[in-house]
DNA sequence: CTGTCGATTAACCAAGTGGTTAAGTGACGG
DNA sequence: CCGTCACTTAACCACTTGGTTAATCGACAG
């Protein structure tokens, strides 16, 4: 435990687990206690007590204690980091400016130094 | 187990690191050789080759061999998925109609048994 | 008070991750 | 042909992760 995570950081491997994404999938439908969300996989109590732990550091969901019951509800709003992340790399798979560029750049590989080549003049030019 | 992981979490595992998003954020100003976004970081080389690798296994870049070096570039389509899967949640960070329930059901907490309780009724009635 | 139920913590284990250094590979430049 | 450059692979290390079982805790029913 060198360094702490960012939080996109924290979020993004919050989101990469299959078991932690149904989990924020069934609290999409509306909130549930641990048990109602353990039911469907066959995974221990413990495991997804961590689970939950995890989501919960992750600022993803909120524990509300009912007596004997934790009534988990999502809190999305942290996911809004992620997805604004995601969001600025939209136009590269969206816009088909890219995919231009990227075809006059192989294509015409010789004669396309007024395009910027961010990586630089490596290739020797015969 | 050897369970191969599902695309959507291997996506989130790549991204899950600042390192690699910082590449990333890098690649999406243009291609670049290995070597060229090693220079910002002060790990090695190797360390550096992983991540591109991990970045490549998850569809994120690829690397095209050119003479004694390799180009890589964004593929950041492979990034629409996770995308996709935050766009689902969006509604619950950015629709005020969710605040106005979590509202109604928190201040009337006895009497609002109408609105849909996903959890079922677990809390005995006074 | 005692037993049980929902949930968590503790202790442990196998496997994975991110870093290191050292060695290997292929393409030039001289 | 030999050395170097760009990069990768191999072997190793500390630490994390996701799972287990056993023990614990608090709220309640009897």
């Amino acid at each position: 435990m060198s360094t702490v995570p960012d939080t996109l950081s924290i979020t993004f491997a919050a989101l990469a687990d299959p078991t932690r994404r149904a989990i924020l999938e069934r609290l999409a439908e509306g909130e549930a206690t641990v048990s109602e969300l353990a039911n469907p996989f066959s995974i221990s109590a413990p495991a997804i007590s961590r689970h939950l732990r995890v989501l919960a550091e992750a600022g993803l969901i909120e524990r509300e204690i009912d007596a004997r019951w934790r009534i988990c509800h999502l809190r999305a709003d942290a996911l809004r980091g992620a997805h604004g992340w995601l969001e600025t790399y939209r136009r590269h798979w969206e816009d088909n400016l890219d995919r231009l560029v990227e075809f006059v750049e192989r294509t015409h590989a010789g004669d396309t130094d007024h395009i910027k080549r961010t990586a630089g003049a490596r290739r020797k030019k015969p």
